[in-house]
DNA sequence: CCCTTGGGTAAGGGTAATATAATGTC
DNA sequence: TGACATTATATTACCCTTACCCAAGG
């Protein structure tokens, strides 16, 4: 969208509700009114820009696909239709309005050709949810959602679940189901402690499979103690798999399944039973084992080699789909002796398309296109100063869809700590964390940076902002400095280049810092009361 | 007594992310 | 040869659907 070097010599015209700007290097920002992006479909829709007046020769246009997200009227003429009012809307779909646990209601609903979403909620469905959840609240003058889900009967929330449905393509049991996850605070707790799961094993010893009793004597939901179940069998081994357990899985999974042995098998033989006929793993470990590598090492398959990461976007931009849902893993996994199950593949797919920052944020198409352009052209992704990276034209994708674009100053990186081991030399209270600071300039991590006091392993985050040098807190009063620079073609772009982590002091325990590749890195834009942090030194950009 | 409404449960297939082991590489 | 860095494998918290159950009200 760059103009390159004619900074302000573009005319700019609005059309409808979208508003053009341009920014400082010459970018020209599309805004879009937030309520925009809610009522936008999984249509497609285009749009050709023309630059209206311009000191390079000629008109210049160029085109801007874009997929948006919710549900929509699109005319014949392109028009978007917006429903003010989503509950005056007389198209309603009858899925999300349908209990259906049986399976006639079902079929009915099948039968009568209506489709809807299955699998992992998009963040568009989770917004839209939200954003309903939030409407009925407020229309009844309430403030929190877990009161109705909760506390209310089933009376006084008559109409609640059809409400907060509205708009998505989900039948209503899965939404239903959804809400309570979401609202159960019993439901996100995370890792069990060993305390955790010796309790859990005396409570599994008293209650059998009552997990509501079990969850609620643990402080975790009924589903949460369920599935902590499942990964521990008694006589449990982990780590490596010895041969004769390989050896016990293959005949377990060809004998379950019906098959000779050799034969690709990726599903349709149930897990439980092969844990049991194995003894010695789980169902989670025997399934992941088989589909990740002996169903593959068995059937005599071959290296997946680096380019055909290349192969794979290519194949998925084949199928033309608009969503990343309805992608068939299984027919994307055929023919290829590689491949060591739609599982895996898909699992391969993931780590690809990971390695752009913004991923998440990105419609499956534009992800797919800029993929394919980076990877063919051999750029790293996620690449150092100077080379051309998706992270910027996705920051700029975001932008357009912001109604408030701001300078993007800070980078966010997670950071995880991990326990390696205690030394038990005694206590500490002097631990200092200190990075390399090789070349180019050092960043700071701000104060509003706290990792947990005793250090425990986790996921944090470092917010860093340019050229300064600040203490956090740790246990005591630890540095952290990392190397970065900002890209010359993009500088309000800062790129890490390195961070390495080192302890001094008097340490009981030594901390792994891990942080994971570059391309994870995020820029963000700093909250308003840090603007007020230097910027960027010239000398810093290399 | 049956049907509908509005839930509720257990089981099991699955995903996404982290943790750890193994394997380069300098 | 040892310290990192990278990759591969293992683990796990959490997600979602299926298939069934239940109780109150009409």
């Amino acid at each position: 969208m760059s103009t390159g070097e004619d900074e302000d010599s573009v005319t700019l015209e609005s059309v409808n509700s979208v508003t053009l700007t341009q920014d400082s290097d010459g970018s020209i920002i599309l805004h879009c009114p937030p309520h925009v992006t809610h009522t936008l479909s999984s249509t497609r829709c285009v749009c050709t820009f023309v630059c209206v007046s311009s000191v390079s020769e000629g008109d210049e246009s160029f085109e801007v696909t874009m997929t948006a997200t919710a549900d929509s009227d699109i005319t014949e003429e392109g028009e978007i239709l917006q429903s003010e009012d989503p509950q005056n809307s007389e198209e309603i779909s009858p899925v999300s309005q349908a209990w259906f646990t049986t399976k006639e209601d079902k079929d009915t609903l099948v039968n009568k050709g209506h489709k809807w979403k299955q699998g992992m909620w998009s963040k568009e469905e989770i917004d839209l949810l939200m954003s309903n959840i939030q409407q009925y609240v407020k229309g009844r003058g309430m403030e929190d959602p877990a009161e109705i889900i909760f506390e209310m009967s089933k009376e006084e929330r008559k109409d609640f679940y059809r409400s907060v449905a509205w708009g998505l393509n989900r039948p209503l049991f899965a939404v239903y189901r959804r809400v309570l996850r979401m609202y159960d605070n019993r439901n996100h707790v995370g890792k069990y402690s060993p305390e955790e799961i010796n309790k859990l094993k005396e409570l599994r010893q008293k209650h059998g499979n009552d997990w509501a009793t079990i969850g609620a004597a643990l402080g975790r939901s009924a589903s949460s103690v369920k599935d902590r179940c499942r990964l521990m069998k008694d006589t449990c081994n982990t780590g490596k798999w010895s041969e004769e357990e390989e050896r016990r899985l293959s005949d377990s999974v060809y004998a379950l399944a019906g098959v000779c042995p050799g034969r690709a098998v990726t599903g349709g033989v149930s897990w439980a039973a092969v844990a049991d006929l194995v003894g010695t793993r789980s169902e989670k470990q025997c399934r992941s084992k088989w589909l990740n590598y002996l169903n593959w090492k068995q059937s005599g398959g071959t290296e997946w080699t680096k380019d055909q990461d290349l192969s794979l976007v290519h194949r998925i931009v084949e199928l033309d789909v608009d969503d990343e849902n309805e992608l068939k893993w299984e027919e994307l996994a055929g023919g290829w002796s590689s491949v060591r199950s739609p599982q895996w593949l898909r699992s391969k797919w993931w780590s690809i398309k990971r390695q752009v920052a913004n991923h998440k944020e990105l419609p499956f198409h534009v992800l797919l296109k800029g993929l394919q352009e980076l990877m063919e052209n051999q750029v790293p992704l996620g690449a150092g100063p100077g080379s051309p990276s998706l992270q910027i034209r996705v920051t700029r994708l975001e932008e357009c869809c912001s109604s408030t674009p701001r300078p993007v100053t800070a980078l966010q990186i997670p950071l995880q700590i991990t326990h390696l081991a205690s030394d038990g030399a005694g206590t500490s209270d002097t631990e200092t964390i200190t990075l390399n600071t090789a070349a180019l300039q050092t960043l700071q991590i701000l104060p509003s940076f706290h990792l947990h006091p005793t250090g425990t392993p986790g996921t944090y985050f470092l917010q860093t902002a340019a050229n300064q040098s600040l203490p956090l807190s740790l246990s005591s009063n630890p540095t952290v400095t990392l190397t970065a620079s900002s890209s010359p073609s993009s500088p309000e772009h800062i790129i890490l280049h390195s961070l390495s982590v080192s302890v001094v002091g008097l340490v009981t325990e030594r901390l792994q810092v891990r942080i994971p590749k570059l391309t994870k890195y995020k820029s963000v834009v700093l909250p308003p009361e840090q603007g007020s942090l230097p910027p960027v030194p010239p000398g810093g950009r290399h």
